[in-house]
DNA sequence: ACAACTGATGAAAGCGTATTCATACTAGAG
DNA sequence: CTCTAGTATGAATACGCTTTCATCAGTTGT
């Protein structure tokens, strides 16, 4: 434990320290680092002796600024949403087996949008996920026109050639729609999150298709956000105005735990007076005060595939590998929707 | 829109291009951009121009070599847990007005934690917030051997001189179990996630105290983890035992949900027939179907807290200042408590 | 009008690493 | 025994930035 010294001096220990103790040159330490086999054993031992002896670890800012590149993957992500935390967390996950680090933007609130995105390229990143429906479409092309790979995760876009993986929203909706028709049901409203979000769109339009086939109309109903409180407002609106549908259709399981228990604070039973579903399989939908019949978002894979798509694009850039990628999620039936028939 | 050029060349734009581009030498640039004042206006002028027509922005990574400050703080975290999701946005939130990044770490693994606390230094990062109540000490030690400024959220750790920012765990339980007192509970369980975790055994203490000066005792039922799910089972225990308190104490909320449907399930009324509380505030406890009596963790505080004092640490390193702060949790009543007198 | 000073600027050094290039050395073939 | 091919190594350089140092121009005071 000689350690005193490098407590006590401020500059810490770089591979010339190493290179003076073990008595061979700055450049052997770093091959016996990165190419062992290059070093003959007795040098390689000496090294990765005064190496530990000194408590030597690289500097990977020397290290990036050398390569060009800093393994580390920037992941702009709006911290406060339930579905966007886990989603980071498989991320997380995903990243450390390939060898990068997640450097953190959070994407609160919307002024700050701008600065985060022009924060990003100044730190190097080596690829940028975007996990965020409400980011605008500019700002990800400035990324892109800098030669930056992106990921959109849980978001496709259009324009530009962004890489994206989320699940088949559309069709998700689809499979709870069908659901819904075939347990009899001939009245259903949605009840969305934002308007402006890609997501919200894809999962109201999967929703009307499928169910203008059975000939049920879908009222589209805004609660603003996609967290509990919004679902619980819409549920309180639905009451007031004294009418509701056999059905509500969640653009998300957040809203769908509001809308549940504000129905029930209403004396409404979910779902023998009323049937609703979810929408991307959060943990809280397996609890059993709500056990909600939804759609669950595979996550690790997403995560994964997701990881190794923009993995890819970061270690060959000129492969023209098709961009988006679309999951399709699995249907979860729990107790939230009657059979009316 | 002449980025064209930057799109095809992978090297990026640098000072030296500016300094070309405005005809001015390369420090001016740099002085432009971090002491404006120190350069006449009209080349200011021109680097600016310059600057915003190559699409140029500083380069974190050269900047951190030569500052050898990184402006980038290490968070570990377990990305599981309900609990630190909410410290971690928290913390992303407090830390962009100081000005730095954090580098995400993830600790969902016993043995990637010696991983990840070596890989920590190779990013030269100015502090490291530590939000996880399982890290070994020895760990948390060879860091501030390194120097390295360390908070510790919602953990205290006696040894060393790490900075620590949590609530009081032992204050907070036993105002609950003076709740429970108060409303004549004549028998009390506490079920715990994990022994090893220091909050675990603070607030295990704070309920047996107070319970214990009321002549109560305090049975210690041991979940296993931190979850929904082991709360489920412990309550599956106690009813499989046949036989249960009049109130159950949980070492966090997570749990305390467990609980609270585990007994549902088995037919057991809460708070009627036994009364629940938790620990920590998450949203969920707000929720109708719970409506959890509980200590609320004032999280933004202890991020702001906490992100101040870690920030005062990484800046002025020889400020003596006191390494430990400790705020009050606020109890929040709601209907998990029944009146037994 | 000249000295002393202030302020703007460019050249150059350094931060820690990876890598190219040149050199010294080893082993193997003829 | 000599020549060659191959390998291990150190010196030097580049990566992009901040900052010191020296220089030069311009200003003020006497």
């Amino acid at each position: 434990m000689k350690d005193d010294e490098a407590q006590h001096r401020r500059r810490s220990v770089t591979s010339v320290d190493v290179a003076r103790a073990a008595r061979v040159s700055q450049a052997t330490v770093s091959r016996a680092f990165n190419s062992p086999h290059r070093v003959t054993p007795d040098k390689r031992e000496r090294v990765y002796d005064s190496a530990s002896e000194l408590g030597y670890v690289p500097n990977a800012i020397g290290r990036s600024l050398s390569l060009q590149s800093s393994r580390i993957i920037a992941v702009v992500v709006p911290a406060a949403s339930e579905y966007y935390q886990h989603a980071l967390g498989a991320l997380a996950r995903q990243v450390i087996p390939k060898d990068y680090q997640l450097l953190l933007f959070e994407s609160f609130e919307a002024e700050h949008l701008e600065f985060v995105f022009t924060s990003i390229p100044r730190y190097h990143v080596d690829g940028v996920i975007v996990a965020s429906s409400l980011v605008p479409v500019v700002e990800v092309q400035s990324l892109m026109a800098r030669g930056l790979p992106v990921l959109m995760f849980n978001q496709e876009v259009d324009s530009g050639d962004a890489a994206s993986i989320s699940i088949d929203n559309e069709a998700g909706m689809r499979q709870l729609a069908e659901h819904l028709v075939e347990t009899g049901h001939r009245s259903v409203w949605f009840v969305g999150g934002m308007r402006e979000a890609g997501t919200d769109r894809a999962r109201y339009r999967g929703a009307c298709e499928r169910l203008a086939e059975a000939g049920v109309a879908c009222r589209y109903l805004l609660a603003g956000a996609y967290s509990y409180e919004a679902g619980w407002e819409a549920a309180e609106r639905m009451a007031e105005r004294g009418e509701w549908p056999e059905a509500v259709m969640a653009a998300s399981d957040a809203l769908a735990f509001g809308v549940m228990d504000g129905l029930r604070e209403r004396g409404l039973a979910v779902p023998n007076d009323i049937s609703v579903t979810g929408f991307d399989g959060l943990p809280q939908a397996a609890w059993n005060s709500y056990r909600l019949t939804t759609i669950e978002q595979p996550m690790d894979d997403l995560a994964r595939l997701g990881v190794e798509a923009l993995v890819d694009r970061i270690e060959n850039p000129d492969s023209a590998a098709a961009g988006h990628r679309r999951l399709t999620g699995r249907l979860v039936l729990r107790d939230t929707v009657a059979d009316r028939r």
